[in-house]
RNA sequence: GGCCCAGUGGCUCAGCUGGUUAGAGCGCCGCCCUGUCACGGCGGAGGUCGAGAGUUCGAAUCUCUUCUGGGUCGCCA
């Protein structure tokens, strides 16, 4: 039997009533955490968003119906209790509000409840299945309220700091064209034109151009995209960004109105200085040292490039890769010279796992001694040099891989976080941003055979490398960036092509013909005719910065409502067949799967 | 699409070299208790061991298939 509310207003929320309003009659309302019936006197810690406040419910002060009803409590009830404020008998150091208490003198119970499935609790073991299939009470539970309180400050604080920088906030559609280039897109059928379809934005990228087109100089925006690809612990199929353009600005000036942002932020939301400037390194140093585009600096253990040590060597491994053009790396585990050989054939699998053919290893003993995988094929004045190339010194264990060069990085940078991971290198509670700059403007496409652009094909190359784009186009540096914290890549952007002479040949080197370029972005194109800025933008995951900034795992649990891997909800059981008449209104015929 | 991990009362787990009646903690239900806060005491209920098939005298345990969730590679301009 829910009680009403009414004649009651909600003084203040639990853990907000402090010690100088002892004395003072209150009402609480909010859900019963724990109530502990003594028999003649309950206890209820009373529970909402802001924490935790222990109620005396006693006959006397309270009613015998009222008291009744106190015995009668259960976890996850909603109930409303007025009484005074006092000091406790007995203080809980362990809660804010251990050192007070609300003597009730009137009790309501607004809502019973079932027992909740799982225990609404901090820190909770609970499977994330059920968790998300019982998200509303998922949510309840403290570090999932404090992750979300602590985005919406975000996206406020991000907010004030933008407009007060002269940036409009500017929403741009939901319902736009599908480009193909890219991630896949999710498509929404039209009703009115059958056969054709919107694609939901995976970035507001060409509209928010348009907008510095049409004068907006400085734009944000905190806007929903979405990506029909698999999912990872740190992507989600629809997620937010941090969007922004400015207009008549260079790299420097996109760089340096984000540093302070991140210094913002980070100051008001964590207590954290973020010493400025930021620390930038080019895509290629990045490569090199560190084996990855977005390179967690908190450790060392860089990467060595022991191709010409290693070259005329009898080992046919090194050797042929370097003769098919690639290279030959290695990292030093410092210290783990000792690594049993099980724990090293782990580390091969591991790299098997990124594609590499093996993982060649010299491990130096305490006394000097060595065991390696590869020994037999050198000589001891080749060993000697190889293992001086990667400061090789006792107790030492050196890893090293050969291939084509971009795997050699990949396999390397990833073995790399993987010791850290297992020998614990770094600091968690350490925020280590990083620009990367520089990042080539096109890759070779495998698969197509054909160039395509890194970011995207609006974006600017280095004026020094304007002449590469006929020669060498695979050499060619973007004038486009990321911001890495932690080996995260939160944010990226770039400065975009505004002269229609660099547009139509960087076209043509991404193969598409002045029609085809037209058919996809054509009113862009257009638009640049009648007078375009220049302009440059960023746009940061909104999610993975506040997951890095809450210090959890996953950004599932940054999300209020969240999908699983499969990309469906738990909850809501979506996504669901339609029934055929929304599908003919549609005029959609769904084909049934076929094993061919 | 590939690989790896997990699935046992409501929750978290143990049991897994096959062998009586599948255990624990928490939670839940009932009774008692006026200073508890990981409350306490006494009593109690609750399990198709994710599903299906197979091997076997016998399967939670072994094999295969499948479902669910997680991680990851591919993918994500």
């Amino acid at each position: 039997m829910a009680e009403s509310m009414k004649g009651l207003c909600r003084s203040c929320r639990a853990a907000e009533v402090t010690k100088e309003m002892i004395g003072n009659r209150i009402t609480l309302m909010g859900w019963v955490q724990k109530a502990r019936d003594k028999g003649g006197i309950v206890f209820v810690d009373l529970r909402d968003r802001s924490g935790i406040m222990q109620v005396i419910l006693e006959e006397g002060p309270v009613s015998k119906e009222d008291f009744e009803k106190a015995g009668r409590l259960r976890a996850e009830f909603v109930i409303a209790v007025t009484g005074t404020v006092k000091m406790r008998d007995a203080v809980n150091p362990n809660i804010p509000t251990g050192e007070i208490e609300l003597q009730a003198d009137s009790l309501r119970i607004l809502s019973e409840a079932d027992v909740p499935p799982f225990p609404i609790e901090e820190n909770s073991r609970t499977k994330d299945e059920i968790r998300l299939k019982y998200r509303y009470l998922d949510l309840r539970r403290p570090d999932l309220q404090r992750n979300l309180m602590l985005r919406s400050r975000v996206a406020m604080l991000t907010r004030q700091f933008f407009a007060n920088e002269g940036f409009l906030e500017i929403e741009t559609p939901m319902l736009g064209k599908s480009t193909p280039e890219g991630a896949r897109d999710y498509l929404v059928p039209s009703r009115i034109h059958p056969g054709c379809f919107y694609g939901l934005p995976q970035s507001p990228q060409l509209y928010k151009q348009l907008l510095m087109c049409s004068g907006y100089d400085r734009y944000i925006q905190i806007a929903r995209c979405f990506r029909d690809e698999d999912l990872r612990a740190d992507r989600q199929p629809e997620f937010t960004q941090i969007d922004m353009e400015l207009s008549f600005v260079d790299v420097d000036d996109v760089i340096s109105v984000n540093e302070r942002y991140l210094a913002f932020l980070f100051k008001e939301v964590l207590g954290v200085e973020v010493k400025l400037p930021i620390e930038r390194i080019t895509w290629q140093e990045a490569m090199d040292r560190f084996g990855s585009d977005k390179p967690d600096m908190r450790f060392g253990m860089e990467l060595v490039d022991v191709s010409e040590v290693v070259k005329n060597c009898g080992f046919a491994v090194f050797t042929g890769a370097l003769e098919a053009g690639g290279s030959v790396r290695g990292i030093n585990a410092k210290g783990q010279g000792s690594m049993p050989r099980k724990k090293i054939d782990k580390l091969v699998e591991f790299v098997k796992g990124y594609g590499a053919k093996g993982l060649a290893y010299i491990a130096i003993a305490e006394d000097g001694t060595r065991k390696s995988s590869f020994a037999k094929f050198m000589t001891d004045e080749e060993m000697d040099a190889l293992v001086a190339a990667m400061d090789g010194e006792n107790g030492d264990l050196l890893l090293f891989v050969s291939d084509k060069t971009r795997l050699v990085y990949d396999v390397l940078g990833a073995l790399r976080l993987e010791l850290a991971r297992q020998l614990e290198l770094f600091d968690k509670n350490e925020f280590r941003f990083v620009w990367v700059t520089e990042f080539p403007l096109l890759e070779w496409n495998e698969d197509e055979n054909r160039f395509q652009a890194m970011h995207h094909p609006f974006t600017m190359l280095m004026e020094e490398d304007i002449d590469l784009l006929d020669t060498d186009p695979g050499k060619v540096r973007a004038k486009a960036y990321d911001i890495v914290l932690n080996g995260n890549e939160i944010g990226g952007g770039s400065v975009r092509i505004h002269q229609s002479d660099i547009q139509e040949k960087m076209f043509e080197a991404l193969g598409f013909t002045k029609e085809a370029a037209y058919e996809q972005f054509g009113f862009l194109l257009d638009a640049f005719r009648y007078g375009v800025p220049p302009h440059a933008g960023l746009a940061y995951g909104l999610d993975r910065l506040v997951m890095l900034m809450a210090g959890v795992d996953s950004i599932r649990d940054v999300i209020a409502f969240p999908k699983v891997k499969d990309a469906s909800c738990l909850m809501t059981q979506s996504p669901a067949i339609v029934d055929d008449k929304q599908l003919g209104e549609l005029h959609i015929a769904v084909v049934p799967e076929t094993d061919a």
